[in-house]
DNA sequence: ATTTGCATTGACAAAATTGTCAAACAATAA
DNA sequence: TTATTGTTTGACAATTTTGTCAATGCAAAT
């Protein structure tokens, strides 16, 4: 099977993929939300026109982009939460993850955010239940060993994700807000790791 | 001058502060960006034309809207940085007002991410910068103390923000997809103050 | 009562964006 | 070669949204 193989040069012959790469990152990654299908034809040097032909109208383009970004966002939260592993290492996997994604997609999140209350309702709640079940119950086992503060398991996860999505998703604002460069938000969001994981985890060796 | 006594029933009778109203609580209320110049129209009641008379163009409403609301938000920061009181108290106040901001204005730190890149750059960068300057050696002298743990100071106020501002400005997103009811979240807020305030202060009575 | 100044309105024009369609094209199979 | 199939294109129609304008209304001042 040479299907496998001539993957990577899908995206300059598969028009329909290309047209979905492209209006992904214009969407997510720019942010810009309200493109108009010429732009984003433009943008994938192609005829305007081709974005009915494939996928009807603009709105079910960005349908189509915008659930499958979040499956492939789910489908790797999912891998890391059920994987068998310590609560930390996790931790610091989904924190590598989701340095990495945010980098090509920083609007992703808000945009999820954007539609939440405009009637989208959320896809598969009841793996999200197990996913957030599972995840309470270690950290209750995490706390009951001394390694984590006394405190409910959703505070816990709130403090976890605000520490690691906050920076990145509101990195635009920030980063100018803050007067970084390009380079030394890298560099603050690299060293973030660590102070994550010292914030969320008492360092016994220290006492 | 019968002027200052009608103020209470203002929102009635301007027209232009009531349009302005209507228009922020849709744009950032509602998180409803896209609201067509007859919707804004529709929700406050007036002729749609109305906005061309006073604001001229859509694009005009917003900005102004827009700018208001963050001018009001900077106004408030400043006031609080700038006040002489312990550190400890200053993160206690900005939270109360975050989360007071938040629960009428749920979009308005979003949209101001979406911005950021799309060209807009940020108006006083003077203030800002006095404003850092003030904050990161007020943090330097508590470190000093040993009343927080040594880190960069941007680390400390990007784990001040993240943890304040993160489940505020995502609430849609994470109320859904972590179901809890507006009641339940609300009181997770009322509980994160404290929870806040014990992650990002050293509790020497513990040790 | 008339005038003046602003506020409001509906009808209309303009602009921007999207969607449709028939024709052209290109690769492949018959 | 010809037929077939799926792809691409430009011209056009439809729709949505915005902006303009002249006419009307209405209250205060003259």
């Amino acid at each position: 099977m040479s299907a496998k193989r001539t993957e990577e040069i899908a995206v300059a012959v598969d028009t329909e993929q290309l047209i979905k790469d492209t209006a992904k990152k214009i969407f997510f990654g720019e942010g810009r939300f309200n493109a108009t299908t010429q732009e984003i034809a433009d943008a994938a040097g192609v005829n305007r026109t081709l974005i009915n032909y494939y996928f009807r109208s603009r709105d079910n383009l960005f349908t189509i982009v915008f659930e499958e970004a979040q499956a492939k966002e789910h489908e790797r939260t999912e891998m890391i939460v059920f994987a068998e592993m310590p609560l930390r290492d996790k931790i610091a996997q989904y924190l590598d993850i989701m340095l990495e994604q945010n980098k090509d997609y920083p609007y992703l999140e808000i945009y999820m955010v954007t539609q939440m209350n405009q009637g989208c309702v959320y896809k598969d709640p009841e793996t999200m239940n197990r996913m957030l079940d599972k995840f309470y119950l270690q950290i209750a086992i995490e706390m009951d060993k001394g390694n984590i503060a006394k405190m409910r398991p959703e505070q816990f996860l709130l403090n976890f994700i605000s520490l690691t999505s906050f920076p990145v998703s509101m990195r635009p604002l920030l980063q100018e807000t803050m007067g970084f460069s390009q380079e030394s938000y890298d560099r603050l969001l690299e060293e973030r790791k660590q102070i994550i994981l010292d914030m969320l985890f008492i360092n016994k060796d220290e006492l």
